[in-house]
DNA sequence: ATCTCGTTATGCAATATAGCCGCAACGAAT
DNA sequence: ATTCGTTGCGGCTATATTGCATAACGAGAT
């Protein structure tokens, strides 16, 4: 028995940033290039694509800089905001886990059920 | 700009609890009745039964009490274990609400960008 | 000059997946 | 007969995801 949370960030109702997303911006930036990001995650670039032109656009940040042609056939890198941007999602995401995890323990601990399986994922 | 979580219990993997199911067992504590519960939450009654069939069976805890026949066609009421169960999930999301919003704040405070968002919602 | 290569950019159709619905038939008890 | 619980099953719908198809871009090779 586990407890599992999921996060993510909404502008006006739409979903804008989540861990799936996360994932896709920091591949991005380990890689300068969208299409080996969205292999190396296993999405679509297609997808990808789709992902990144959502969040720009309901944010109102820029958060990736892309180029299309050239020695490499081009690149994508992320943006300085883009980076900031990350960061404090990781942050926000770091302090909650720990907390969430904190309270389920607590309000758990002890129930007569499973007993073993608390706490163990 | 706003934050949003959803919090969830699994058992090997498998949902065992959260919020929908969280006032389904309310409403049937409420009316005594799963069909009853169902229509006030707004869920079908295969879905209600669904429902509390994988609970049950996933967490290996007898949640609800039922009863077929009699003057009123039956009934169903909650166990002890289901009323104590609700009580702690009910704890621990408390908890967690709070420390999501705060973090939220906290890690987006200054962002620089559609700033008079941050923590409308 | 032209060709090649790997990339970005974008719409649209097709497909896959999941979730939901609700019938239908039965059991129980009074 | 009534009222609710139980359960299988098949179909529907909504959504997500993929998969073309096309175009442009620009450095370097030919």
């Amino acid at each position: 028995m586990q407890v599992r949370s999921k996060l993510w960030i909404e502008v006006n109702g739409e979903p804008v940033f989540g861990r799936g997303r996360r994932f896709l911006l920091e591949a991005i930036d380990a890689h300068g290039s969208i299409n080996q990001a969205a292999q190396e995650i296993n999405i679509s670039y297609r997808k990808a694509w789709s992902y990144i032109s959502a969040m720009e656009k309901r944010l109102g940040i820029r958060l990736v800089e892309s180029q299309a042609g050239g020695r490499n056939g081009g690149g994508t890198v992320l943006t300085s905001e883009g980076r900031d941007f990350i960061k404090r999602y990781g942050e926000m995401e770091e302090g909650i886990r720990e907390i969430v995890d904190d309270q389920f323990a607590k309000a758990f601990d002890g129930l007569a059920v499973t007993r073993d399986a608390v706490k163990s994922g």
